[in-house]
DNA sequence: GCAAAAGTGTTAACAGTACACCCATGT
DNA sequence: ACATGGGTGTACTGTTAACACTTTTGC
């Protein structure tokens, strides 16, 4: 009756996942803040190809599931998040990215609040750190032994995703695959979602200072802030709760929630 | 040496492309413009499944491309258009979408301009008319007799795409598979591209008037504009070329280009 | 002249920026 | 008291929205 798809060639397709999360360190003092710090969830891979060498959370797609679920199960066995929103970032699909044969990469981000996740074995936390030279882009992910692992990215068009490079399938350093250039993708996509807090939110708990809140957009985007001007830019956003931080050492803050009324998605 | 990737079940995956442009009729009379036409391209399909149903331009992946060079290829064989950027839209891969078994489609869109496409065969252009009805899409397709085919669609997230619907292989009304729900995700991805003018430009000639520019984005947008404030906002954008239109019964209009030292990409 | 379209100017409202200043707390 | 961070007000600037007005053409 109908064609059989099964007599042209077939490729896998796997799920590959940046997963973004906040992470702070205790204050300094009792009079110091400290920044958080962003960072992306890597995985030392156990296996060929690109044995030891970093590479994202993700694993092949199976006929009983979508492409998102197949996502959501691999971050919750790494992770143990439940079902985070995930943003589509790019399809890469150039043949000999990965030794092993044709395979299809669909890429995905999302953000997770740090306090939820609780990383098993090989999965740990890298801080990203993402900086512009020339059209090139230099990634430095740092683990927590203060170990670096650097990566140079080109991107053929911009952040606009809709091409991929020629170089993609080169591994980059200690980056397996393309992955470097999907984290770099993925982060620069993260900071222009920043235009509206709802991203933001995900990498805080229910209740935030907005000092906090700034703190994510400083990390995310690099940059400092003025105080007055970013609070009247979120104030749309989110609403007080009443209650206080206390116990910090200065004026205490106010705690805000996020307006119900307003979107989750990012 | 490596695990065997043969060994798990594969898709078949498919490109997808949504194609837009902007179909004018002649003006009404010397003195009356007429304002241009939202079309998209739709094939009737010559085959099962859904044989004489309308569907989207596309095809089946192949080892020696990238999702990216079919959807290049497959816009190549039905308009003779060469290689127009194309923007990522979503993966569908509910299994059930397509009778034929499990097959992911990796959905693009792009614009063309109308007077460089040469459509073949059973490839047309229909009216596109976008209405919201309390959640859902009114989806109505025109063909150039006048036919009507209308399709309702739910999305489930809104328009942010990192979900599907459970309903969306149900083909709707004319719409092959989930077609209709592509159509719909695509139109709202290029209203919002608008904020800047880039997809507006792929849709006219080298030359343009003002007015021409603004008429696309009523046509896209559905709604009208203040000439005065339309000028103002794309002005950084274009540049005039110091030619006039003529014979048009009015006051000439300048003809302008896009500013060639922005970017193309949509 | 006149209808239709091209094109400009003027104003008020609003959002973004920079900066000055006051407030509340733990030591 | 004082240092530190929390929080507000104000003045300046650029952008957007609404609308009034002028210009140029073919008939």
């Amino acid at each position: 009756m109908y064609y059989d798809i099964t007599q042209y060639d077939q490729p896998s397709v796997t799920a590959d996942i940046v997963v973004f999360t906040a992470r702070k360190n205790d204050r300094e003092s009792y009079r110091h803040l400290s920044m958080p710090v962003l960072s992306v969830l890597l995985i030392r891979r156990p296996e060929e190809p690109y044995t030891g060498m970093l590479s994202l959370p993700g694993g092949f797609c199976c006929r009983e599931e979508t492409i998102e679920e197949t996502a959501h199960r691999k971050l919750r066995e790494k992770t143990g998040i439940k079902e985070p929103p995930l943003s589509l970032l790019c399809n890469l699909s150039k043949l000999g990215r990965d030794p092993r044969g044709w395979i299809i990469s669909c890429c995905y981000w999302t953000l997770i609040e740090y306090s939820n996740a609780q990383t098993e074995k090989n999965a740990e936390w890298y801080e990203v750190a993402l900086e512009e030279k020339n059209g090139s882009y230099i990634l430095d992910l740092t683990d927590d032994k203060g170990k670096v692992y650097r990566s140079e990215v080109r991107l053929s068009g911009t952040n606009e995703l809709y091409n991929q490079s020629a170089e993609a399938y080169i591994p980059q350093n200690s980056l397996a695959f393309d992955h470097a250039e999907i984290i770099v993708r993925a982060l620069l996509q993260l900071r222009s979602s920043l235009e509206k807090p709802y991203a933001a939110f995900r990498l805080l708990p229910e209740q935030f200072t907005l000092t906090e809140l700034q703190q994510i957009y400083e990390m995310v985007l690099d940059k400092k802030l003025l105080m007055a001007n970013f609070r009247r830019k979120i104030a749309p956003y989110v609403e007080e709760t009443g209650e206080i931080e206390t116990g910090a050492g200065h004026r205490p803050s106010k705690l805000f929630r996020r307006r119900t009324d307003v979107s989750e998605e990012i």
